[in-house]
DNA sequence: CATGAATGAGTATTCATTCAT
DNA sequence: GATGAATGAATACTCATTCAT
């Protein structure tokens, strides 16, 4: 845990226990978290295109040549700078759907709605950045990690409790909870942030945890889809 | 007709994309054409980053001088298949908004859904380049337009049907309904082929529309979102 | 006269009498005018670097291809311009040694002094970019084409008036006085416009003419100096 | 000493002409040295409009990357070259003037011309490139610091040796002599080659002397002028 | 291990000039 | 003659990456 993410990146380093090595490595994974931080703020700061390597390893105060001993290329930075933002995420949705263990279906799912706004207000611009300005290909799809993380936590919590819930392909249930709640928590920070003042943040909350609510537990839709 | 999504291009109104000469001379619209398809087709083909102004001169046949001749820069380029390619999505989903009024709010919600996954289809190569890869800032900010413009179309809808909607804040029932259904239909169509196959799309349909159409009319939700 | 100096670029159309050839050969003439006129008005407002044959063609409300009709290519058109500008120039001198002839030597100089400011002064906006940003080089060098004339009229002049000159090389003479006229006027009105400030000119006219009236006519410079 | 001239470039002055780095490993210090060097060259060699970064590089054996990296426009490398030519020409200057301190006015003046002749016989051919075809604009204004400096440097000669001079306005008088040295021999050197033969330099520093000793010093020019 | 000097392919863009209509 | 669409060589400049010290 922690910056698990780490590992493969400074992996080919085999564990050692000479004091010497640890305070190495010590130093090594300082000065890949300065990199990862530092590219994080140029991305912010610059936006994808102006954020260059030397530019980076500046901010980092690292020279450029050090930067490629720990990063094979820009997209292992901007990598790593997605998946501890993941990293941030998943930690907020996970401790999320552990306090909605249990309960009832209406306020578990508030409480995801509400991490949900939660998680994409943790580096609005960061987020904006990298999901807006990162081109996404190859290593970079990465962000869409995400959300097939989030879908198949989501999904195992539809399992868990099948009971409650009247759609019954719990794998298009959780597509399309999941996809929703992202879009509108998502759309609502990057784009409306008039929805997110104070009042109206209930408000928004209220929808979209109905929205989602009645389409899993909606009373009487019916046998199948009477819309 | 035909050229229509021209005039926003030939009316100036953005200082860095709009177009240098109008093209009057058969000739000249001929050769912006070929520059805006071009540019699309490498889009596609090559990735936004990979799409260089040669590149697409060379693809469209001119040379890199008549490119700049109505192009002022990429990013006008660029801008252009965007409005283009927006102009395709509303034909269709003006269209089945003017074949959803009148209709009950459960056959209109279909019909829009419907539209926004037949939009989706248009060229999903390109819809996917335009909304993964090209870095949304300043004029490009444009791929957004599409929203808003389908926002506004969609809460006339709700004013005019009023009768059957529960919702009370129609601008807030807007916002989830068209950011829920382009999320669900634009991840299906870009990340989830398999949803889309044959008898699956049905089922997407279905889903989708009971979404929406429970959101909106959902029988007895109780007073105020008593979930 | 007048535009004496286009003839040679007209050249090549013989007179002819026929009312229509008279009139379409004013219209060239106005042509010919106009495309002058805007590159010399070009020259000041966006400087040499940026003053293309576009542009120029555009100011002039000309199409580009009328404009190599015309002119052979972009230098030509500046040749014409500093030669309209010598012309200018010369124009004043001209008259200034008229004037001039038969005037004490110290009322002459005073004269031409005089003449060199105001003739600096015509143009100086026009005047700086031909001196500063234009590379003098092939058909541009012509801009030292006036130093030539001003320099063998000043020559003619001390040739008539040896009798109260001291001097006995008139060649070296005319350079030195020429040379140093023009720099001092020249740099005067480009560089220091705080000396061309009412009471500081007559300062400025004063010291000059004693330079050189000096220099020819110095009473008694004394052994050591005695050229 | 050495790479004096480099100081004025290490130092942080213009935004956009100054150098990028500051070279400080040896190697760095080559590199820059061969870029000023190679841009004086081909200065010489193609003249300013044809003169590209990419030629300056080539023949300075360098790498294009390398020359951005240690000078950040075109512009930046040939100030570099002003102000070192500007530099060669301020000591042959400066140290005419520590000689001819003491002396009696008209073999100071004589040693000043004969500096300035030598001044301008350094490198006249980057000197006619750099006076006639280098767009004075911006930081390649330049090129009129040495006039300036000069101009500084003779007013307080002018006020050290006040007793042997007549004129009163100091500042004016710098500017009258200092103009007319220059211009003569600048023009002498670049466009009179016939003028430089050995028997007429001599004639050329004489009459030149004269006519400024004669300004300065001049025995009965009257009261106030009287010309 | 760290440094930073060096690289050079690649990019967007300009502009004098030509020539078919 | 006039037009203006088309040309394409040339230019300044960037940036991910390598490697000698």
């Amino acid at each position: 845990m922690g910056y698990s993410h780490m590992d493969s990146i400074i992996s080919g380093r085999k564990p050692q226990t000479t004091p010497r090595k640890i305070a190495s490595q010590a130093r090594a994974r300082a000065t890949v978290d300065a990199l990862v931080e530092a590219t994080a703020r140029i991305l912010v700061r610059d936006g994808f295109d102006r954020a260059s390597t030397n530019r980076i390893a500046e901010a980092a105060g690292v020279s450029i040549g050090s930067l490629y001993q720990y990063f094979p290329s820009k997209e292992a930075l901007v990598v790593a700078v997605i998946e501890r933002h993941n990293h941030d995420l998943m930690t907020i949705v996970t401790a999320a759907f552990a306090k909605a263990n249990g309960k009832p279906l209406a306020a578990a799912i508030r409480l995801l709605v509400v991490a949900a706004i939660d998680a994409h207000r943790v580096d609005p611009e960061l987020h904006r950045v990298l999901a807006e300005q990162t081109p996404r290909s190859g290593a970079l799809a990465n962000i869409e990690l995400f959300q097939r993380d989030a879908h198949s936590i989501f999904r195992s919590y539809l399992e868990e409790n099948r009971s409650g819930i009247r759609v019954r392909d719990l794998d298009l249930a959780a597509f399309i909870c999941v996809t929703s709640i992202e879009a509108l928590t998502h759309t609502a920070v990057i784009h409306r942030p008039d929805i997110l003042v104070d009042e109206r943040v209930e408000q928004l909350v209220e929808e979209t945890s109905g929205l989602i609510a009645g389409y899993l537990g909606g009373a009487d839709r019916g046998p199948s889809m009477t819309v």
